[in-house]
RNA sequence: GCGGACAUGGUGGAAUGGUAGACACCGGAGACUUAAAAUCUCCUGCUCAAUCGAGCGUGCGGGUUCGAGUCCCGCUGUCCGCACCA
C-alpha cells in the first residue's frame, strides 16, 4: 500500500486489537495498575465532537500507561436515566427504555471506529436493574447509617399542569409547556446527609494535589465554611427570633431584623393576618434556584413585630419579612446592617430605614450614602464607639473580638456555618432509579427487602396497556398497581414510594462499579482494593461542584458502609477540565426579523466571508460557538471520521488547542490534519524504499533530534500537553522529511516517530511500524526512552539586553562562567552601540538563560 | 446577584519571571504539469525604511522587578457553575 488509506487501516488494526484483547483490563498483583476514566455519557442518541475530544484525550493517557508497562483499566458506560427519555416519550411517544438502549447501541456503533482502547467487557448502563439494584442495595445501607433522611423541601411547582418542574423546565418563572407562573412548594423529601461531612470534604481538597487548583476553590467556597456569632432577639411580645451573622462587628449599626418568608414565626403570621399571606405568596412566586431569588426585586414588608438590641433593651428594631433571606441558610433570620452590606443598604433605602456607620477607612471618614462600605476583613478600620472596646482593628480582629464577648457576656455564641446543604435525591418522575421502601399505616417508612431488589420500574401498566407518557406527572404515581405492595414488616397492604432517584446518585458511584461490574454485590472489596482509586479523571468543568463533590461524598459514603476500603475515601486523585468543541455559526436574518442559522454544508467560504450555497447571498460568521443543535453548528463526528478517519479527527482535536480550553473546529484545520498524517506515511514508504547500503549525513544529528522528541513528547503527554506535544511531532516530522541521514537512522526516526503518535494516531503508527518491520504491534511496544548523552548541547545562544531590551546574542560554552560571558556581550558592537557611551551600572548574567545590562 | 476562569498576529495558539508569536490554518510567491488538482520550496505581527535597520506590540489603566504575556491592584468583555439539565 503506497497511499495512505484511513479507512483500510483503520479496520483492519481494530480488528486486530480485538483478536488480541490488548485492551482487557486484568489484576495483576505486582504489577503497576493505572484507571483511567472520562465522564460518562448521556446516551443523547449521536456522539458529538465534544465527546471525541474527551474520549480521545484519555485513550492517549490509557495507551500510554499501557507502553510504560501498566496494567490499565479503561471503561466506558452510559449515564442513562433523565429526564431527555422521558421528554421524548412525551414528544413523539415510545417508551424511555427503548428509547435510552435504542441510542445506547447507535452512540456505541458511533464510538467503535475511533479505535479506543476502551474495555468493552466492563460496560453497563445505569438503567440496567443490574445497576439500579445494587444502588438500592447502597441507599438501604445508607439509610440504616444515618446517611440518608426524611425532610420538607421546596420544588418548582406548576399549577396547570400540576407537576414538578425541574430547574430547566422553568423558563422566566413561567412552566416550560404550561406557561403558568411557577409556585414554590414544600413536598417531604429524601436528602443525603451530606452537610455531616461538610468539615472532612473540605478539609480533604487540600490533599488534592493533582486537582486543578481553580476546581478546588469552586468546591472550597461551595461548602462555604463560616464562623460566625448565632444569638436571640427577644421580642417586645415575648419569644424570640434567633439570628446568625458573619459579621456580628456590625451589630450597632443594625437597622432591622429580617427574616425569611418560609422562616415559622412568617409562617404563623400567615396564617393570621392576610396582608402577610398576600406577601408571602408572592415571595413564593417564581423558581427555587440561587439565581432567581438572587436576581428578584428585593421585597420587604414590616411584620409588626419589634425585638429589642441586644446591647441596649430600650433600642427596639422592627421585624421585616423579606424575599431574601433563604431559610436553608443559618437560621433563616438576619439583621440587616445597611452600612456595610450592598443589599441591606439597597433594602433599607427602598423602605427609608435608618443607616448608621458602624466603623470608616482610617483616612476617609464619610458616611455612607448610596454605596455600602465593604472593606476586606483583612484591612484596618476605624470603629465608632465599638461595645467591645475597640478603635483601630481589621474586619476579622473586630470578629473574633465581638464573638469573644458576646460568649463572656453570654447573650450569644460562636458557630460555624456550612453553605453547603444537604443533597434532595428525590424526583417525581418514572425514568430513575426506584427508591427502595415502603410506606406502610402501621410501620410508617419501611425500608425494602434486599432480597426483594432490585425494585424495578414497570414497563407498561399491566395486561399489555402501555404507559402514557404525554401526560404531566410521575406515571409510577398513577400506576394502577405497582405501588401497592405488602409491607416488609408486617405483610399488611401498603404504599410503595413512588420517587426515583436523582441522576446524580447513579453518576456518583459508576467509577467504583466499573471495578467489578458483574458483583452481585455494589463492588467487590479485591478488586475496588486493586483499581481504586481512579488515577486520571477526566471530564467536563462543568461538573466542577455537583457531581465531583456527590461522587466524594459517595466514596466516603460507601467506605463507611463497607463498600469502599479506607483508601479510597477520596476517589479521583488526579482530574483534568477540558474545554468545548465549538464551531462558528453561519447566521442571516430572516424575512420575519429573527435570525436563520444555516448549516456548514450549504455555506460556502471565500475570502474569510461565508456565502449561501443556494442563491451567493452572504451570511455573518459568528465565530467559536458552542455547538448546537438549534444553532445548525454541529459537526457530526461520523462524517468526519468517513471522509478523513479516526486518526484524523483524534489528531485534530488534541492539536491546536490546550485541552483545558475550547478548540474551534474548523474544516481546513481537519484538511490540514489528513495531510499531515498522509505526509507521515509517505515518509515511512520513502524511508522503507531507501537503499540500506547508500551512506548518510547528518546521522548524528537525527539521532540527536529523535531523542529531544522523546524527550518532549513523553513530558507533553504526562503533563497534557497534548498540542504541544503534538507541535513537537510536526517539527520531528519536518526535520525527518528533510534529512539526508542514512537509513538506518531514518527508520529509526520513523519508528520512534510512530511511537511517540500512537497514543494519538493508533492505527497510522500499527501500519508504519508494521511496513517498517517492527516487532509485534505498536501498541504493546514499551515506550521509548530518551537518553540523556543525546540531549545536552555543548553551546547555547544567549540573548544580551541593555536595559531589558534586546541588542545582540551571543554563543557560549554551556558551562561558561559568569565573567567570561559578562565580557563577551560587552565586546558586542551592538551592544556598544546601545550603551551609547554610558557605563554599565549592573551584568545579570542567568546562566544559560540572557544576560542584561543595566545602564 | 454570588462563586470560578479566560483575554497574545487575519485565525487556532506557543512561551519554568529571561530573545513574544514555536507549531498549524489562512494568504502570497515560485517549482512540477499541456492545464488543473495533489505535492514540493520559500515568504508571512504592525508601521516606517522597502536591502541594512528603526520604532511599536500580549483587552484597558496603574504597580512590583535589572527584566512582566507571566506576579499584584483596579476596570472592561466573554465563558462556566449556582444545588430538580446531564
Amino acid at each position: 500500500m503506497s497511499r495512505y488509506s484511513a479507512a483500510e487501516i483503520e479496520a483492519r488494526w481494530q480488528e486486530a486489537w480485538d483478536k488480541a484483547d490488548v485492551f482487557k483490563a486484568v489484576r495483576q498483583e505486582g504489577k503497576p495498575k493505572y484507571y483511567v476514566l472520562e465522564m460518562f455519557p448521556y446516551p443523547s442518541g449521536r456522539i458529538h465532537m465534544g465527546h471525541v475530544r474527551n474520549y480521545t484525550m484519555g485513550d492517549v493517557i490509557a495507551r500510554y500507561k499501557l507502553a510504560t508497562g501498566h496494567s490499565v483499566l479503561h471503561p466506558m458506560g452510559w449515564d442513562a436515566f433523565g429526564m431527555p427519555a422521558e421528554n421524548a416519550a412525551m414528544a413523539s411517544g415510545g417508551h424511555p427504555k427503548d428509547w435510552t438502549y435504542g441510542n445506547i447501541a447507535t452512540m456505541k456503533d458511533q464510538m467503535k471506529p475511533l479505535g479506543l482502547s476502551i474495555d468493552w467487557s466492563r460496560e453497563f448502563a445505569t438503567c440496567d436493574p443490574e445497576y439500579y439494584g445494587q444502588q438500592q442495595a447502597l441507599f438501604l445501607d445508607f439509610l440504616e447509617a444515618g446517611l440518608v433522611y426524611r425532610k420538607n423541601a421546596v420544588v418548582n411547582w406548576d399549577p396547570v399542569d400540576m407537576t414538578v418542574l425541574a430547574n430547566e423546565q422553568v423558563i422566566d418563572g413561567k412552566g416550560w409547556r404550561s406557561g403558568a407562573d411557577v409556585e414554590r412548594r414544600e413536598l417531604t423529601q429524601w436528602f443525603f446527609n451530606i452537610s455531616s461531612m461538610a468539615e472532612e470534604l473540605l478539609d480533604a481538597i487540600d490533599g488534592l494535589d493533582s486537582w486543578p487548583a481553580k476546581v478546588k476553590l469552586m468546591q472550597q467556597n461551595w461548602i462555604g465554611k463560616s464562623r460566625g456569632l448565632q444569638f436571640a432577639f427577644q421580642r417586645t411580645d415575648g419569644g424570640e427570633i434567633e439570628v446568625y451573622t458573619t459579621r456580628p462587628d456590625t451589630l450597632m449599626g443594625a437597622s432591622f431584623v429580617g427574616i425569611s418568608p418560609d422562616h415559622p414565626i412568617a409562617k404563623q403570621l400567615e396564617a393570621e393576618n392576610p396582608e402577610v399571606a398576600d406577601f408571602v405568596a408572592k415571595c413564593r412566586r417564581g423558581g427555587t434556584t440561587e439565581e432567581a431569588l438572587e436576581k428578584a426585586e428585593k421585597l420587604g414588608l414590616d411584620s409588626g413585630l419589634k425585638v429589642k438590641h441586644p446591647l441596649n433593651p430600650d433600642w427596639e428594631l422592627p421585624v421585616w419579612i423579606a424575599n431574601f433571606i433563604l431559610m436553608d441558610y443559618g437560621t433563616g433570620a438576619i439583621f440587616g446592617c445597611p452600612a456595610h452590606d450592598q443589599r441591606d443598604l439597597d433594602f433599607c433605602r427602598k423602605y427609608d430605614l435608618p443607616v448608621k456607620d458602624t466603623f470608616f477607612a482610617l483616612d476617609n471618614p464619610t458616611p455612607v450614602a448610596t454605596e455600602a462600605f465593604v472593606p476586606p476583613k483583612t484591612e484596618k478600620v476605624k470603629w465608632v464607639d465599638h461595645f467591645a472596646g475597640l478603635d483601630e482593628a481589621t474586619g476579622q480582629e473586630a470578629i473574633d473580638a465581638t464573638i469573644d464577648f458576646a460568649e463572656a457576656q453570654g447573650w450569644g455564641k460562636g458557630v460555624t456555618n456550612f453553605r453547603l446543604r444537604d443533597w434532595g435525591l428525590s424526583r417525581q418522575r418514572y425514568w430513575g432509579c426506584p427508591i427502595p421502601v415502603v410506606h406502610c399505616d402501621t410501620c410508617g417508612v419501611v425500608p425494602e427487602k434486599k432480597e426483594n431488589l432490585p425494585v424495578q420500574l414497570p414497563y407498561d401498566e399491566g395486561n399489555g396497556k402501555p404507559i402514557d407518557f404525554s401526560i404531566p406527572g410521575n406515571p409510577l404515581d398513577r400506576h394502577p398497581h405497582w405501588r401497592d405492595v405488602a409491607c416488609p414488616k408486617c405483610g399488611a397492604p401498603a404504599k410503595r414510594e413512588t420517587d426515583t432517584m436523582d441522576t446524580f446518585v447513579d453518576s456518583s458511584w459508576y467509577y467504583a462499579r466499573f471495578t467489578a461490574p458483574r458483583a452481585d454485590t455494589p463492588t467487590n472489596m479485591a478488586d475496588a482494593e486493586y483499581w481504586m482509586n481512579v488515577d486520571q479523571y477526566i471530564g467536563g468543568i462543568e461538573h466542577a461542584i455537583l457531581h465531583l463533590l456527590y461522587s466524594r461524598f459517595f466514596a466516603r459514603a460507601m467506605n463507611v458502609t463497607g463498600h469502599l476500603p479506607e483508601s479510597a475515601r477520596e476517589p479521583f486523585d488526579a482530574l483534568f477540565t477540558q474545554g468545548m468543541v465549538t464551531h462558528a455559526i453561519y447566521q442571516s436574518v430572516g424575512d420575519n426579523g429573527r435570525p436563520v442559522y444555516h448549516y456548514p454544508e450549504d455555506v460556502d467560504l471565500r475570502d474569510g466571508k461565508a456565502f449561501l450555497k443556494d442563491g451567493g447571498a452572504e451570511v455573518e460568521i459568528i465565530p467559536s460557538a458552542k455547538m448546537s443543535k438549534s444553532k445548525n453548528n454541529v459537526v457530526d463526528p461520523l462524517n468526519i471520521i468517513s471522509s478523513f478517519g479516526a486518526d484524523t479527527a483524534r489528531w485534530f482535536v488534541l492539536s491546536d488547542s490546550p485541552p483545558e480550553r475550547d478548540v474551534e473546529w474548523t474544516a481546513s484545520g481537519a484538511e490540514a490534519a489528513s495531510k499531515h498524517l498522509s505526509r507521515v506515511w509517505s515518509l515511512s514508504v520513502k524511508i522503507a524504499e531507501t537503499d540500506p547500503q547508500g551512506g548518510g549525513e547528518g546521522d548524528e544529528e537525527l539521532i540527536r533530534a529523535t531523542h529531544k522528541a522523546i524527550f518532549d513528547v513523553t513530558q507533553g503527554v504526562e503533563s497534557f500537553g497534548f498540542n504541544a506535544a503534538i507541535a513537537k511531532l510536526y517539527a520531528f516530522t519536518n526535520l525527518l522529511s528533510k534529512s539526508k541521514a542514512g537509513k538506518e537512522a531514518q527508520r529509526f526516526a520513523i519508528m520512534t516517530l510512530a511511537q511517540l503518535m500512537a497514543p494519538m494516531t493508533p492505527h497510522l503508527s500499527e501500519a508504519i511500524w508494521e511496513a517498517q518491520g517492527g516487532e509485534g504491534m505498536i501498541v504493546t511496544a514499551p515506550w521509548p526512552v530518551a537518553e540523556e548523552k543525546y540531549l545536552v548541547e555543548d553551546t547555547v545562544t544567549l540573548p544580551v539586553q541593555v536595559n531589558g531590551k534586546r541588542r545582540a546574542e551571543i554563543q557560549v560554552a554551556k558551562d561558561a562562567d559568569k565573567a567570561e560571558v559578562e565580557a563577551m556581550a560587552l565586546e558586542m558592537d551592538a551592544v556598544q552601540k546601545a550603551l551609547d557611551g554610558g557605563t554599565p551600572k549592573k551584568v545579570i548574567v542567568v546562566p544559560g538563560r540572557i544576560v542584561n545590562v543595566v545602564v
